[in-house]
DNA sequence: CCTTGACCTAAAGTTAGGTTTAGAAATTAC
DNA sequence: GTAATTTCTAAACCTAACTTTAGGTCAAGG
């Protein structure tokens, strides 16, 4: 009777619409195998695996990110809890980067904005290393990642 | 001689395509004159503006809601230290709900990733105050948007 | 005057992260 | 055994924030 849960199942569960699932399993982020009929299955981890997949997302990880984090997990067995502890460090630390990265934008507002800089190149909010970090999108090409 | 800014000049010194300007413009973020020929003049207090804009990207807000922010500038005149200080009080403010919405996010998550709840719709990730706050899109119509 | 570079508009293309639709096949419920 | 659900795939559509393209106009230099 155990057979794996059906797509339906797991989307009740986490939340997630059926259609999103799919799109996951096509970046790769969860495998299911599928049943004699064609219809996936998934194993209860899965579960897991999506809520991870949820609130990487609402830390603003990208899901080619959140992907490379959860390829880190064991391929041949079931997570434990001490995988689920190991590849919660490394997240932990890039998403302290990021706190700190808006930390630093902040505090270098309250310097500048209503000063003159804020229309020089000079000004401190236009260090290239917090740009990365930061949430938004901004013009596609600044700052020189323009395609050849 | 000082019959205003063109278009090219003004993305020579901010660094933002022509192409973002105009789109800009189309969002009604800035508000450039035509000189006789049709094409658009800024004023320098626009070079702000911009910068402004761009700042506020990284920070992770959207043009419609950069708009509202630039709208509270004066109309008529070119606006002043106190007016810029002025705007930037109610940004610092929304910026520091950001900030600790994801730092709540992140002491939760220390407490419950590796622990069983991360599977389970009690688990404090899935609060939904802190949702909107944070940086990512998650699943569209993910906790109960879904239109009619 | 003529050429070159900057500028114009409108429309289509791009990326991320999905959703919607259409038509067909598998499962489940009665 | 049949009706109602679910699920399947592929392809088209969606939003934000732009970029690219196409075809034409404006402005500045020699």
């Amino acid at each position: 009777m155990n057979d794996g849960l059906s797509i339906g199942a797991l989307a009740r569960r986490t939340g997630l619409a059926v259609s999103a699932i799919r799109y996951y399993e096509a970046q790769g982020l969860i495998r299911p195998w599928r049943n004699p009929g064609g219809q996936r299955r998934f194993q209860r981890s899965d579960l897991r695996r999506l809520s991870f997949v949820m609130i990487a997302q609402q830390f603003g990880f990208t899901l080619p990110e959140i992907r490379q984090e959860l390829d880190r997990l064991p391929g041949g067995r079931t997570p434990t809890k001490a995988d689920w502890a190991n590849i919660s460090a490394t997240f932990r630390t890039r998403l302290d980067q990021k706190i700190e990265a808006l930390e630093r934008l902040r505090d270098n507002l309250d310097g500048c904005i209503g000063c003159g800089c804020l229309s020089l190149p000079a000004c401190a909010l236009y260090n290239r290393e917090d740009k990365a970090a930061a949430a938004g999108q901004g013009p596609r090409y600044l700052m020189g990642d323009r395609p050849e």
